[in-house]
DNA sequence: CGCCAGGCGGCTA
DNA sequence: TAGCCGCATGGC
């Protein structure tokens, strides 16, 4: 249990758009069930209190404390965030949003599922590839699949994710998990003995490696896989790497910053160099609050 | 039927 | 570098 706990609402958590293996249990959506981290667990806030079950002590203190960001002031973010009259709306709509630390394969996986695709969808994708690619788990007598490592998920082929429903996307998947388990690989190899030039260059894939990259190489690095633009990238960092400056424009942020900010409607570039000025290093909260205001009111333009 | 969804890659000027 | 198009898929 986590005690008298603020800013700290799993709707908000769950439904701001940045994680998809998390199911409300109950109407209010204060209780949720998650797959994350090889583990299923659920989340139920009850009055100021968070109760989590399913993870050991030492478990929260090693994985979940971090991936809740609970070192984090929310206070501190929000009051410097809301020197920002235009953004107060959108953080008094968001209270209760924290930014998960979720695992950086899973999340380029996921997005790259994502882009020109619908949220439904994007569960019903990652959900089909835990089951084949994934551990199992059982919890409360039920089974669960864990997202699977870029070892498992190299093992498919094209044609196989491409049946599972995943369209164009297949392709980049099968690519991304490739690079990925070569990477790992030779970064391990890389200790006991000396690569040649092609090895080396495939270690650039490594993503423990890419994010420790500052921000801007960081991005770049990101963008070599294939199916990975500025947009997945940004969330990319955001969600899995710790770079709160990064600002992903999706068609909801975009419509907030025309809907607040006046901005013109075409040029993302522009809203995501604009907004990582006035944000700086807090970007990704203030995306964060904008995207989740948006969605759940709908905003339209005129 | 056409349109669109948390875009991206590829081509053109 | 900016601007346009095709792309798999499924719901509306």
């Amino acid at each position: 249990m986590l005690k008298n706990v603020q800013h700290f609402h799993p709707k908000e958590i769950f439904e701001c758009g940045q994680c998809f293996r998390w199911t409300p249990l109950n109407e209010e959506k204060t209780k949720y069930l998650g797959v994350v981290h090889g583990c299923v667990l659920e989340v139920h806030l009850q009055g100021e209190d968070v109760y989590l079950h399913g993870v050991s002590k030492a478990l929260f203190q090693a994985y979940f404390l971090k991936y809740f960001d609970l070192d984090r002031s929310y206070q501190q973010v929000k009051e410097v965030l809301q020197r920002d009259p235009l953004l107060k709306k959108s953080i008094a709509h968001g209270e209760g949003i924290r930014i998960l630390q979720q695992d950086p394969f899973e999340t380029l996986i996921t997005f790259i599922l994502s882009s020109n695709n619908l949220i439904p969808k994007i569960k019903e994708g990652i959900k089909r590839i835990s089951s084949i690619y994934g551990e199992e788990m059982l919890f409360q007598g039920e089974i669960f699949y864990a997202f699977p490592t870029p070892e498992a998920l190299a093992k498919a082929t094209e044609e196989e994710l491409r049946a599972m429903g995943l369209g164009y996307r297949a392709k980049y998947i099968a690519k991304t998990a490739t690079l990925l388990k070569e990477a790992r690989r030779f970064t391990k190899e890389k200790k006991l003995r000396p690569l040649t030039k092609e090895e080396e260059a495939k270690c650039a894939y490594d993503l423990a490696w890419i994010q420790e990259l500052p921000e801007e190489e960081c991005l770049k690095a990101l963008m070599k896989f294939p199916g990975v633009g500025i947009k997945v990238a940004d969330c990319v960092m955001l969600f899995s790497m710790g770079k709160t400056g990064a600002f992903p424009v999706d068609v909801w942020v975009k419509k907030a910053m025309v809907y607040f900010y006046g901005a013109e409607p075409k040029s993302l570039p522009k809203m995501r160099s604009f907004a990582k000025e006035q944000f700086g290093s807090l970007a990704g909260f203030a995306q964060q609050y904008l995207f989740y205001y948006a969605r759940e009111e709908k905003i339209k333009l005129p």
